[in-house]
DNA sequence: GGGCTGACTGACG
DNA sequence: ACGTCAGCCAGCC
């Protein structure tokens, strides 16, 4: 079902369990573009309903300024509510809650 | 059919 | 560590 790169997207954001993030980026790459970053994010845009998009930052572990601080905010509060843990600059720490997609592993918790 | 825009990323100063 | 420049891909005018 290509409908799309978009469809791609939105499958694999789909995979993404709860208390984990996962970078445009990585996104990208997981659909085989590598650089297509802008794409994911142009994606995301769209903002389907029963997407986890809140799970979704950028290579930083920031939120990307697609919003308002109102609704930066509200990411946030979502991420938190899932067990993710921001640092003092609001900062997620990718190397423990970023989720990858070719984990193939059995221990991928933290 | 052509050109601009964009929820990004990585490199350079 | 922070600010700026250029690149890449798909959708929209």
């Amino acid at each position: 079902m290509d409908d799309g790169v978009f469809a791609r997207i939105y499958a694999l954001l789909a995979t993404v369990p709860p208390g984990r993030v996962v970078s445009y980026g990585e996104l990208a790459r997981g659909i085989g573009m590598r650089q297509g970053a802008r794409v994911v994010g142009w994606a995301m845009r769209s903002c389907p309903e029963g997407l986890p998009w809140h799970r979704v930052v950028n290579a930083r572990g920031e939120i990307s300024r697609r919003a308002t601080e109102e609704h930066e905010e509200l990411q946030r509060a979502m991420l938190e509510d899932e067990g993710v843990t921001f640092g003092a600059h609001g900062r997620i720490d990718m190397h423990t809650f970023g989720w990858r997609f070719d984990t193939t592993d059995s221990g991928n918790n933290s």
